[in-house]
DNA sequence: TAGGCCATCTGGTCCT
DNA sequence: AGGACCAGATGGCCTA
């Protein structure tokens, strides 16, 4: 923890004070010339306590900052987790946050389905599961349109829709394949 | 070089 | 008041 505040806040202050102090609002407020009136009627005391006022706000924001970092390497993590428990690509692509969410999405309804279906079909599931067309083909196309999220058919489509027909066949294999693949002995 | 992805900063809003 | 969450902006890196 103290590694990960360490580094951040060495990279982070070179960033923030680069760009605020001396950008963004060292610009902002040298750059909009200040009315000779506002000069004459501050006074010390009240420049000072400004410039208090801006420290408070800076050391505010700089912890703002790193709350807002340690957010998102807790959100990267949890995704991190979920990759983990997706079945993998054979050419070992790392997918992209959204393909894993969409991923994560289609696979989890296809599951759900595979379940539903296996309820239905009582004792037979099994046999019938094993009917299921080799999945071989449709896990390579998981991953070759895997790089690119525009063309990656597989689990691109809306995540709102998890049941559209066109995903159903090919989602259902890469469930059972999945699981078949890594949850050895379930089937 | 354009486009995609990502990390980070930032200000606003909501919640406790 | 302070923290969490969110969305927009920005810049860096990588790849086709």
């Amino acid at each position: 923890m103290d590694s990960v505040y360490s580094d951040i806040d060495s990279n982070s202050c070179d960033f923030f004070c680069n760009t605020d102090d001396e950008d963004s609002r060292g610009s902002v407020r040298s750059a909009s010339p200040e009315p000779e009136q506002q000069k004459k009627k501050r006074r010390r005391g009240r420049a000072r306590s400004d410039a208090t006022v801006q420290v408070v706000k800076k050391n505010r924001r700089l912890k703002a900052n790193d709350r807002e970092r340690n957010r998102m390497h807790n959100l990267n993590d949890a995704l991190d987790a979920l990759r983990g428990v997706l079945p993998a690509f054979p050419d070992e692509t790392k997918l992209t946050k959204i393909e894993t969410l969409r991923f994560a999405h289609n696979y989890i309804w296809a599951l759900s389905e595979t379940i539903r279906i296996a309820d239905l079909q009582g004792g037979r599931s099994g046999a019938r599961l094993g009917e299921a067309p080799s999945p071989g083909s449709d896990a390579c196309s998981w991953s070759s349109s895997g790089s690119s999220s525009s063309s990656s058919p597989a689990y691109s489509s809306s995540p709102g829709s998890p049941a559209a027909p066109e995903d159903y066949g090919y989602l259902q294999q890469d469930a059972l394949f999945g699981l078949r693949s890594f949850v050895p002995g379930i089937f």
